[in-house]
DNA sequence: TCCAATTCCGCAAACGGTTGCGGGATAGTT
DNA sequence: AACTATCCCGCAACCGTTTGCGGAATTGGA
């Protein structure tokens, strides 16, 4: 058996198309008697609006694409959540893409989104991507587009992120009020905007304090897995260091996990402290300190601006829109005494 | 500006609408020059075949529905990778919903499916789902349908699934060849089919053993959070428990989380291993022997089941198919010596 | 009885892309 | 010059739903 479609309600009932989409759409021209009988029908017969004919009629698809670069354990899982919370609960259905890491598949499906008609478009970008170009078909079919956690500077774009360079200069700052001078900071990329930034508030929170920003403390790697043969020697032959601070989940585990396996306990022998989405410090034994960036918010935030952007294209949101973090004490870092106040 | 049709490029090029689309998909009835001439002005503004019209005309949509009742941070990334990667490269386009657990959500989420016109269905049931009639109206509509991890016996639809007994028999009987007897499992809802085939696992594997199997030792949790308040006591006044046994990663990193708190150290004092999707494993210290059980696998082996059995409608799969588990031993499991050999 | 108002419903066009069919133009052959 | 074959291309219908417009049927009032 087929699809039913209106017209199989219509010859069934002895009605026009038009009468059937009035009724199932309550149109106050149609009568009760008539409106139920329909609406039984097409209970009885699971007839649902085709989608694609609607918006063939209606000129809008109620489509929303997002896309990532990555689905990893710590951070995609909430902000997949966040962003489906606020379109579900919106008329608008999510399709989502992922790029791989990728530029050119970014760009394939950016392709796919026009294709598809969407409505607006959320973007994560890949590390590959330094630039938006790619986005400005967008913006010539008048698609909305709002940038979220993995961004770029622009005025063009309005983008959803945390307030990175903030955020990890409360941790080191926390650090430092605890007694931490010889602090070790191990970040990503440092090609990519967000490591960049987060470098930027370790050396600030140091340097607000007056001291020294050693080269040697601050550690970036590709990928957390790299610190499996960089790591390990640092711990053995840098003994001042008494604290770390790590920009994300992925390398605080991979940290962790080269602390225990030399022995070191937390944080008697050493502190940590991570800007981390708030679900895995809690696994940690000792419970990890760190610096909460709820990708559950941000993705909440980034679907409301959306929307509202969509249903009100006139007033253009503010490009950069800061979710807030916050400083979650839980058992990481040890207190050695005030310096420097 | 708007969205550019064929008829845009038509009128801009002074061909009809037929020969434009003609020429972009390559019809031998156009010359090259034409195409040459189409395909530039394409290009260049930015064109894109609008699926909905398409499918409009050609009656099908390109999409593959993929529900999933939760995104957790242990197997849901893995099996969304795995999906995505098959789904990509066939001609199809994937569209996520998100049931929350809820049947009525799910029940929502499959007349979403046929107002969207998709063509297959890839579904993880929720755990409110105990029958499947709801994907009746799917079958009607001569949708596809493959069930995925969390699944119910059934002899209609085709279901990807890891042999959860054989997997939760080979983590135990692999603890008692180590010379563990007293063994404490740990385990969710036992109203879920797949919680009840992972103790007759555990059950199978103690009486092929002759060992006894002791109700206080098989303990079951609606969420890992509980095992906050049962797992401690349990530890502390059942001191002949030599081993855990998890039957995933959630419960997992709770348990060590646990274990750690009250000092315990593993393998030295307490073994544990546990089924697991392989990623965590290798975070905890020592690392954690395990069942790999592939999200990833398990989803690129559904997308595939999926995408032949919508081409080839003929030949039904089979309904079960059990994607192979295997032992990692990592050096989480102390050995005590062999006993009942 | 006749007209006006109201209620309910049908006609037909439109949305963008595809495709069977038919036909015009050009070149080549007698 | 007339005819045929070949090569390109356009006409028009179709897919399912929505909606402006107009009209039939019913009701109420004069």
């Amino acid at each position: 058996m087929k699809r039913v479609t209106i017209k199989d309600l219509a010859s069934l009932l002895s009605l026009s198309t038009s009468t059937v989409s009035r009724a199932l759409s309550d149109h106050p021209d149609i009568s009760q008697a008539t409106k139920n009988r329909v609406n039984k029908a097409a209970e009885e017969f699971n007839y649902t609006t085709n989608v694609h004919a609607r918006f063939f009629r209606k000129q809008h698809s109620g489509l929303i694409a997002l896309i990532l670069p990555e689905v990893n354990m710590f951070f995609t899982p909430n902000l997949i959540k966040g962003i489906n919370k606020t379109i579900d609960a919106s008329k608008y259905s999510l399709i989502t893409f992922l790029s791989n890491d990728s530029y050119n598949k970014e760009k394939e499906i950016i392709k796919q989104c026009l294709s598809w008609a969407v409505e607006g478009v959320l973007i994560s970008l890949s590390r590959e991507t330094y630039d938006l170009s790619h986005l400005e078909s967008l913006t010539q079919a008048e698609i909305k587009c709002v940038l979220l956690d993995k961004a770029l500077e622009n005025d063009q774009y309005p983008a959803v992120t945390i307030d990175s360079m903030d955020a990890s200069q409360k941790a080191v700052s926390y650090l430092i009020e605890k007694g931490h001078q010889n602090i070790l900071g191990i970040f990503g990329n440092p090609n990519f905007n967000i490591s960049q930034k987060r470098i930027n508030g370790y050396e600030k929170a140091m340097r607000d304090r007056n001291l020294p920003i050693l080269k040697e403390n601050i550690i970036c790697v590709d990928r957390s897995t790299d610190l499996d043969f960089i790591l390990p020697p640092i711990l053995n032959h840098n003994k001042e260091v008494s604290a770390i601070f790590t920009m994300s989940d992925e390398l605080l585990a991979r940290s962790l996990y080269h602390i225990h396996a030399l022995g070191r306990l937390v944080p008697g022998d050493i502190s940590i402290i991570s800007i981390s989405d708030g679900d895995y410090p809690y696994l940690t034994h000792p419970q990890t300190s760190h610096i909460k960036d709820s990708g559950n918010k941000m993705g909440r935030t980034a679907g409301k601006l959306l929307l509202q952007y969509i249903s009100e294209p006139a007033k253009t949101p503010d490009s950069g829109l800061l979710v807030s973090t916050k400083l979650v004490e839980l058992g990481s870092v040890a207190d050695r005494g005030r310096h420097h106040l």
